[in-house]
DNA sequence: AGCACGCCGACT
DNA sequence: GTCGGCGTGCTC
């Protein structure tokens, strides 16, 4: 908000004239956000703007992404805007030179102003958006490293340094000789003792000091690391007091210390050999004509690597071509896009009535709509989208499209490819920086193009969109929870189709209660649309209120709801069948497999069949439960399961709520029936692999999870694999129900559902049936129509019931209801504050003393402060606060800079709007 | 984030 | 009286 404040938006021009007044042309300057953070926390210092002039012959425009020199360093920055006058207080040589232009005339006023409302509403300086907004690699900063010198990587940290000494030679070495001889003797011995020698003599008196644990840890540190060689700010992170750690070994002359210039993603250029002349004259030697003669053929234009290859040449020819004026080589980039196999080319399919009429809505909206499809799993949503961007294209406009992470599979690429062929291109963190830096600058260009991409792909910079799509809107891995922003991509395509003036269509089976309320106040003729536009800018007296207020969410202009409620070819859902593991365990079965799924299993390899098992993650999600009664252990105050505690060995076991930081200890005998088969569910992976093998050693199993698709292309293959009949069962986790499409899978299994329903978090019910019903979604979607078995202890749940009758409406109906009456999104509102340190006693002090101040406010409710789900992670301990207030009233937020400053250093806080992983 | 400067306590 | 740790403020 202070951005617009201080005019700031939109970039601004100088008056022409202005600058010729001011005696320019020699004396221009312009105002530059500079990339360091720290500096525009305080409010009263204003952003990072710094004056620069432009040397003569560099063009710069406001919007430019530049590179200046910052201090000792080199940064990377925008220009805001040219200036022709000087202020008074800035003495002219101070004044630096900007560096470079790396890229010209990137931010237009739509897309800073985007900037902007995510900045505002996400607590977060604008640099920070701006940096999740470009590729890596695009905006540099200088970075301080540590890495082991000759010595440090010679000298041993666990082993006896005197051992290493007490060697003839080293014995000589050791002798008090004057430095002369000892000189002298140096250059007599070979060289690579030489430095084995040199190492030592730094070190011996040193290293048998080396009691500094911190130093120590760090040593070690860098010799396991193959280089030597890490960030400073890596260090600081794993060692507590990294900084006098490294100060030591800097003494000692085991490490050195350098800045290291950003390394920017540059475009690859390469040699581009273009023949000119038409004929060729007899003042050419054989081997000339031949490779002109492979030129032509080629139709007079090739790589200059290439036409080596091919010819077998070396460069001095083309050289000699050159200079006879035959031929001309430029540079030419490169673009380093992702390659896909050739596709055939596809054809519009015929659509059903559903599906036409969603398509029609869609291509009539003009301007700025939402429009929330909701279609069963199998109901060609793809379709869809596909028809409604075909026709943008042909007026030179473009389409985004997000997926999930784990939801942008070669399946729908492929998909995409085969219809729009090279008008495609994938935008997602997993591409090299090269790859996503030239792909950036390929959406640049502006020509009509489909791009697909997760979440950051929200910010391509598209200059002509027609359409958003985020397909899975329910997902949850729209939202970022680290680093800042912590923004969810949903909200921000809000803005962003808003902003350009384009509709928003997103589509799921499943959808987000946020959206599906959305849709239903529209439809209740609610009158939603706040006056977040006119609000914020009234009463600018006072700056820090003004910084204080709260931006609203965005609010669509006009909301459609279109239902696709039947699967293409009028296939049936598939009936699902809940297996209560209660009543197995009383019929003495004591397997993780019921008799149903046990038979389903036999039967696949019988029938020739395939099937997909899917297992919850293991790990953290743990709670308790009763196996005999399956009663789960909840907290007394808040709606929500205990999660087991166990940090140690021999530390107590504890059961604790994650909302209010209730806490007991584990009971030995269920308290409903007094059973003592108290049972951790969570049961990994492994598990069940395990048990399958041994169960059904005639499937052959494919595990699909992220540890087995890591490598790049592992996704394909996998698929390809059990797509070719090479297996009979996928065995994985939540990467299963995304967006496979696999006609001949048809059995699904569920091991144990209730690793979904009793998660502490007041999104589990929600987040249980759109995992469970997206799961079961992968069954018959060929010709037969499948079969879902789903495992749990706890088959009266409400939850288990709205999967197993495909009921989305009654389960969101009741669902909404409860969140009503406890205030939660999204009627609700919520922001987290995650505090974190080193220190586990002064982050716990600092989360108590926010949480005091926080609760002046009688406005906002305060759950907590509690400890983070997982008290430490990369050894930093963790709390949490929760504050919930109304949407639609919207309480006078704290001023978050006030709350930053009763931070000590040590700890960190991050504002987390709208959190959907709070534990 | 990096770095210089300056204050304050410990030691030659 | 000097060294070195650490907190504070500045970088156009």
């Amino acid at each position: 908000m202070y951005i617009n404040d201080l005019n700031l938006s939109p970039l601004v021009v100088a008056e022409p004239g202005e600058s010729y007044q001011a005696g320019a042309i020699l004396n221009r300057w312009v105002e530059v956000l500079v990339d360091c953070p720290g500096t525009s926390t305080e409010v009263e210092k204003g952003p990072n703007l710094y004056l620069y002039r432009l040397p003569t012959g560099l063009e710069v425009k406001p919007g430019d992404i530049l590179n200046v020199p910052f201090g000792a360093q080199h940064l990377t920055g925008v220009a805001i805007r040219l200036v022709a006058k000087l202020p008074a207080d800035l003495p002219l040589e101070k004044i630096r030179d900007v560096e470079d232009v790396i890229q010209k005339n990137f931010f237009r006023d739509s897309y800073w102003t985007l900037m902007e409302r995510v900045s505002q509403y996400y607590y977060t300086q604008i640099i920070q958006v701006i940096r999740t907004a470009l590729p890596p690699g695009l905006l540099g900063r200088s970075q301080r490293r540590i890495r082991l010198t000759v010595a440090g990587a010679a000298v041993s940290t666990n082993t006896n340094i005197n051992a290493l000494l007490d060697t003839p030679l080293m014995r000589v070495v050791r002798q008090p000789y004057s430095s002369l001889i000892r000189f002298y003797l140096l250059n007599t011995i070979e060289n690579d003792y030489l430095i084995k020698i040199l190492a030592l003599l730094n070190f011996q008196s040193l290293v048998t000091k080396v009691n500094n644990k911190d130093a120590h840890k760090i040593l070690q540190l860098l010799q396991q690391q193959s280089d030597g060689d890490y960030s400073f700010r890596y260090l600081h992170n794993q060692v507590p007091r990294a900084y006098q750690g490294v100060r030591e070994l800097l003494r000692r002359g085991l490490v050195e210390s350098y800045l290291e210039p950003p390394q920017l993603t540059k475009p690859k250029f390469e040699k581009a050999v273009t023949l000119v002349a038409s004929t060729f004259e007899p003042d050419l030697t054989t081997r000339q004509r031949e490779i002109l003669e492979v030129l032509r053929r080629r139709g007079g234009e090739l790589w200059q690597s290439e036409l080596l290859q091919i010819c077998n040449a070396s460069s001095s020819i083309v050289k000699t071509l050159v200079q006879k004026g035959y031929i001309v080589v430029e540079e030419r980039e490169v673009l380093r896009t992702e390659q896909s196999p050739a596709l055939a080319q596809d054809r519009p399919k015929t659509l059903n009535a559903a599906q036409a009429n969603a398509l029609e809505t869609i291509q009539t909206l003009n301007g700025y709509a939402q429009v929330l499809l909701h279609g069963v799993t199998g109901s060609g949503k793809t379709e869809v989208y596909l028809q409604a961007i075909a026709p943008l294209l042909q007026v030179g406009k473009s389409a985004l499209v997000l997926v999930p992470e784990i939801g942008l599979t070669p399946q729908l690429t492929d998909r995409f490819r085969a219809r729009f062929g090279n008008k495609v291109s994938v935008y997602h963190s997993a591409l090299s920086d090269g790859e996503r830096y030239d792909t950036w600058r390929q959406m640049l260009t502006g020509e009509s193009q489909v791009v697909i991409g997760t979440r950051s792909a929200i910010f391509a910079p598209l200059p002509n969109l027609g359409l958003i799509i985020l397909d899975e809107e329910h997902d949850s891995s729209f939202k970022q929870d680290s680093p800042i922003p912590t923004y969810h991509a949903r909200t921000v395509a809000q803005w962003r189709a808003e902003l350009e003036n384009c509709p928003l269509v997103l589509g799921s089976a499943t959808p987000s209660l946020e959206s599906w309320l959305s849709v239903k106040e529209e439809d209740a003729g609610t009158e939603r649309r706040g006056d977040a536009g006119k609000e914020g800018h009234e009463d600018t007296e006072n700056f820090s209120q003004t910084l204080s207020a709260s931006p609203r969410p965005p609010l669509p202009a006009s909301s459609y709801y279109l239902s696709l409620p039947q699967r293409i070819n009028s296939r049936p859902l598939p009936p699902v069948e809940i297996v209560d593991m209660r009543e197995e365990l009383q019929h003495g079965n004591r397997s993780i497999f019921s008799r149903s799924l046990q038979e389903a299993l036999q039967q696949l390899k019988e029938r020739q069949q395939q099937g997909i098992l899917f297992i919850h993650r293991r790990g953290h999600s743990t709670f308790v439960s009763c196996r005999s009664c399956g009663y789960v252990l909840e907290c007394p105050y808040c709606d929500v399961s205990l999660a087991y505690h166990h940090t140690e060995e021999g530390a107590p076991e504890l059961l604790r709520c994650h909302y209010c930081n209730y806490t007991r200890s584990h009971p030995k005998f269920c308290p409903d029936c007094s059973s003592p088969y108290l049972k951790f569910f969570g049961s990994g992976t492994q598990k069940v692999t395990q048990e399958l093998a041994r169960q059904f050693p005639q499937l052959r199993l494919i595990r699909f999870d992220s540890d087995t698709t890591r490598n790049k292309g592992a996704h394909r293959t996998l698929l390809t694999q059990f797509a070719n009949g090479e297996a009979d069962l996928l065995v994985g986790t939540q990467m299963l129900t995304k967006g496979l499409d696999l006609p001949q899978v048809t059995l699904v299994g569920v091991v144990a559902a209730d690793g979904l329903l009793n998660l502490s978090d007041y999104r589990a019910s929600e987040r249980a049936f759109q995992t469970l019903t997206q799961v079961a979604g992968r069954a018959g979607r060929g010709d037969d129509p499948g079969r879902v078995i789903v495992q749990t202890y706890t088959s009266e749940h409400p939850v288990i019931e709205a999967v197993r009758s495909h009921d989305y409406q009654s389960f969101s109906q009741a669902e909404l209801e409860q969140r009503q009456a406890l205030n939660y999104p999204p009627y609700g509102r919520l922001i987290l504050l995650r505090l974190s340190s080193l220190d586990p006693i002064q982050v716990q002090n600092t989360a108590q003393i926010l949480a005091t101040a926080l609760s002046e406010n009688e406005e906002l409710e305060i759950l907590g402060p509690a400890p983070a789900g997982i008290l430490r992670v990369a050894n930093r301990y963790r709390w949490q606060i929760l504050i919930k207030f109304a949407a639609d009233e919207l309480p006078q937020l704290p001023d978050w800079e006030q709350v930053r400053s009763l931070c000590p250093q040590s700890v960190s806080l991050t504002i987390d709007v709208d959190p959907l992983n709070i534990m």
